[in-house]
DNA sequence: TGCACGGTTGGACTA
DNA sequence: TTAGTCCAACCGTGC
């Protein structure tokens, strides 16, 4: 009888520490064979070459970067975890999803049908990661010799829990979404770390031999961003800084307002550890208890939800709750909760946001940031968000969320959707008159613009007064700063903003006195249907 | 049905 | 410097 497998595919579980799989696999008996099968699910440039990638290979006895020769290879070496990493998935195939369904049958195919296969894998609740895990399970359960096990780490509760709270849909309000988590015994323990998988053994053939980093050599890699802008990525990296912000830092974790850190300020001045939350390097239900330690620890007055730590991670909850029930979360057509907005078209206006050259000085260095970087702090995230759509440029949110899921290293699909509709109004927040100011905004916790002066050198000499608003310089002072407005640093894209955000709030207005016409004659014509029926 | 209220984190002005 | 108030008036919820 061949040995059985078992193939964990890799998504949002890249840890040794509250890992189902790892846990099942560590107690299978020899001989058994592990493959960890590891593909990169992101466009974003962080994930397909950053640390987070190279540390899951250094745990991989072996890596493939393609099935040919697999089966030979694996003969050859005989080992029990193999990190498998579709090539072609990183780069532009037509459809990603059948490529990597194809790629697992083609895999599994390789096994003698004598062989009992287990598939871990993790519970989806975003569609994209969905929509895959449903081609991949139709291509290969279908096999009589394979099964399936679904675990559960990626969120603090199974989503259906909080669904079954609130009738089946998600509550409206954060607030009401506290309680229902509130109502609910605290998140599970995660598991333990698991330490008794094999070590790595002698490979006997070079074939395939990828150079596999080892974790001590990642010990050298700048571990900030906001400065040079590289991630470390991995699960020991990310406990460190656990330990480090949360852990040591108690006092600083307990009181934590979200609200009171700065967008702008040079060292970031929140936890950064978001992108391990997402890349799966640490357990949010980890995250969440260690916290809860740090409460207790600290004599400060604890803050609480919404501002408090623990409150951004019940936030994660709720955004991920609503990408979960709302269909077409990341499009405004067909996606009920989306308010139908006419917003331009305007490719040149979208460029010159992106690469952060609209000549509001606030906004370009926030995006020049997250070009470089990968990461902005979550008010600089509004404020340019608030920018691109109902604030100034009138352009889709869906244009925006495009480009963070894209560049952010941290880009979660189900908070980034759900937070560019926030701050166009599309849904979940719809006081359009609250409207951020790429002037003044950036003034309240930068008045000296040290955080522009970083990202945009061109603007570095300009004097405090008109750093915000550089063409307001008058032209000596612009000469003395070695910075001509429309030579050394773009014009306005925008030529005013008061009145332009003004003019789109009427915009705003008007597309709400839309919906609310179409809500209501829908509901009269169901209404009309029922009666008549 | 109508009203009061609260809503993760606005801006401008005043004391 | 910080906290409070008003701006103009959105939505969904709950009474």
């Amino acid at each position: 009888m061949p040995s059985p497998l078992s193939i964990h595919l890799l998504h949002n579980s890249l840890r040794l520490h509250d890992n189902p799989p790892l846990h099942a696999i560590s107690e299978l008996p020899e001989p058994s064979t592990f493959i960890s099968l590891y593909i990169v699910t992101s466009k974003s440039p962080f994930s397909q070459s950053s640390e987070v990638n190279k540390v899951n290979k250094s745990r991989a006895n072996f890596c493939l970067e393609s099935l040919e020769d697999f089966d030979s290879s694996l003969k050859a070496i005989g080992q029990r975890l193999v990190c498998l990493q579709s090539k072609d998935y990183e780069t532009d195939s037509p459809d990603p999803d059948v490529e990597y369904a194809e790629t697992l049958k083609a895999f599994v195919g390789q096994f003698p049908s004598t062989t009992d296969i287990t598939i871990y894998y993790e519970r989806e609740t975003s569609a994209p990661t969905l929509r895959r895990w449903r081609m991949v399970l139709d291509e290969v359960v279908i096999l009589s010799n394979v099964s399936t096990k679904l675990f559960e780490t990626n969120n603090l509760h199974p989503l259906d829990h909080y669904l079954a709270k609130s009738k089946g849909s998600p509550p409206n309000s954060y607030g009401s979404f506290c309680k229902i988590f509130n109502s609910l015994a605290p998140p599970s323990p995660c598991l333990p770390t698991v330490t008794t998988l094999p070590p790595p053994p002698t490979l006997t053939s070079t074939k395939n031999n990828y150079d596999i980093p080892k974790l001590s050599d990642l010990e050298n890699i700048d571990q900030t961003t906001g400065g040079s802008g590289s991630f470390a990525g991995g699960e020991t990296e990310a406990l460190k800084r656990l330990e480090l912000t949360i852990v040591k830092n108690f006092d600083w974790a307990a009181t934590f307002e979200k609200p009171k850190t700065s967008p702008n300020s040079l060292n970031p001045s929140t936890t950064l550890l978001s992108p391990y939350v997402k890349h799966g390097c640490i357990s949010p239900r980890l995250f969440y208890h260690k916290l809860s330690e740090a409460y207790e620890k600290s004599t400060k007055p604890n803050s609480s939800p919404p501002v408090s730590l623990h409150g951004q991670l019940l936030w994660r909850e709720y955004n991920y709750l609503h990408g979960y029930a709302t269909p077409n979360f990341d499009r405004m057509v067909g996606n009920p909760s989306a308010r139908q907005i006419q917003w331009d078209d305007d490719p040149a206006l979208l460029k010159a946001w992106k690469d952060g050259n609209t000549g509001y000085p606030f906004i370009d260095a926030i995006m020049t940031q997250l070009n470089e970087t990968g990461w902005i702090h979550h008010l600089a995230r509004h404020m340019v968000a608030c920018f691109l759509t109902r604030g100034d440029l009138y352009l889709s949110w869906e244009e925006g969320a495009k480009v963070f899921e894209e560049r952010l290293v941290d880009a979660d699909w189900s908070i980034n959707n759900f937070n560019w509709q926030w701050l166009s109004c599309t849904a979940h927040f719809y006081q359009y008159f609250r409207c951020y100011s790429p002037i003044a905004f950036g003034k309240k916790t930068d008045p000296n613009g040290d955080y522009i002066r970083k990202w945009i050198p061109a603007l570095a000499k300009m004097p405090k007064k008109y750093i915000y608003e550089p063409w307001e310089a008058p032209l000596v002072v612009q000469q003395a700063a070695s910075c001509i407005v429309g030579e050394h640093y773009p014009s306005r894209i925008v030529e005013n903003h008061t009145t332009t955000s003004k003019n789109n709030m009427s915009r705003i207005a008007e597309s709400y006195k839309l919906h609310k016409e179409a809500v209501t004659a829908a509901a009269a014509s169901s209404k009309k249907r029922k009666s008549s029926s």
